[in-house]
DNA sequence: TCCACCATGTAACTGGTTACATGATTAC
DNA sequence: GTAATCATGTAACCAGTTACATGGTGGA
């Protein structure tokens, strides 16, 4: 009873080749290079990765071996990889994402314009600070019920995890902010790729 | 030409039995209830890495099977462990523990007080402090170099990121006043384990 | 008695890691 | 021609995931 999941690297390739078409080794600088570093660049994960995303026939690579270029294999999304990309962006958000990290809903929020259009980026960016809202009393009883700590470093730490959460709150409100001033000069258009 | 790492799970496991003897099934409830929530609660990951940590002689298990109690597994640290727990707090920060998230760095700083004293928790904010301070910029100049950005979505999420280092940036501040401030009242000691 | 929970494990699968291999092209 | 870099891959290993198995203990 397990849904045959792509992990969160799949994804974070499915939104790049999304927005470009891209080899492997185009992958591997992205993630080198750029502040989606926290994902791994090395070719071990990136080419494995690319066949089984291929296998599901999620992307289709075509190699490039056009007039003394270099060989080079560029991916591309199929239409199943698009509806998976679209699947994945617009799944609601569950306090389990929240809990373990906002790695892949910032992920997915980076992506989302691109693929569904401003408004549904908006409502997320909503629903993203409610869930805040919602988790971040539950830290700070806890950091209140183990009130004789270990020691201080120990305590220091769980407030860091608590400020990190509050952090991303007011970064959501500001966010929110940027939409609405965005929208007042454009309008929200679906995103049509190029 | 590979150090025979423990992984991160290992020194936390080795950072809670220090702190107190424990068994396989009080490791999963602190994993699934406090904070440390990020670090996987399911026996398929606790037990093997349990094992592999006794087969390392860094910890020993001893079964309390006294008057009627549950079978119980109770492991606690050898001076090996001890010795290699100190040796990971002890490592300085070098820029790549930043980059790839501060996760293990906050790890290290949890369980630094208790193993290192006060002292070394404190230099170590100092350290830590300063990493980010060259890491920064670095991340706000990839903001400004790709001014042209593929979406509103995606460059508040990279936004989101740099004011995660900021806030990051703001602890070490406040934290670095919390240890000035327990300083004049208590002396710095070692930090017995009772 | 039977259910809930305590407590420890095991097995198959998945995917990331390091490290190595291969060869083509460009710049010097 | 030779070094750097482009570009793709492979293999062995390691560790986490889900799911299942096992059995003891306490309370209804």
């Amino acid at each position: 009873m397990k849904a045959p999941s792509t992990p969160l690297m799949g994804y974070a390739i499915l939104g790049l080749i999304q927005q470009k078409p891209s080899s492997g080794y185009d992958l591997r600088k992205i993630f080198a290079e750029t502040a989606m570093g926290n994902y791994s660049s090395s070719p071990g994960a990136i080419y494995p990765a690319l066949e089984r995303l291929e296998a599901k026939r999620l992307i289709r690579g075509e190699v490039t071996e056009s007039m003394g270029l270099r060989r080079r294999k560029a991916y591309r999304l199929t239409a199943r990889g698009e509806a998976e990309l679209k699947q994945w962006l617009s799944r609601p958000i569950v306090p389990n994402d929240v809990m373990r990290g906002a790695g892949e809903l910032m992920l997915r929020f980076a992506f989302m314009e691109q693929v569904l259009g401003s408004s549904v980026a908006s409502d997320f960016l909503v629903q993203f600070s409610a869930a805040l809202k919602a988790y971040i009393p539950a830290l700070e009883s806890c950091l209140l019920n183990n009130a004789p700590h270990r020691s201080l470093s120990a305590r220091l730490a769980l407030e860091c995890g608590i400020r990190g959460y509050q952090s991303l709150q007011e970064w959501t409100q500001y966010a929110i902010r940027q939409y609405r001033k965005s929208q007042t000069n454009q309008t929200s258009r679906p995103a049509q790729s190029r």
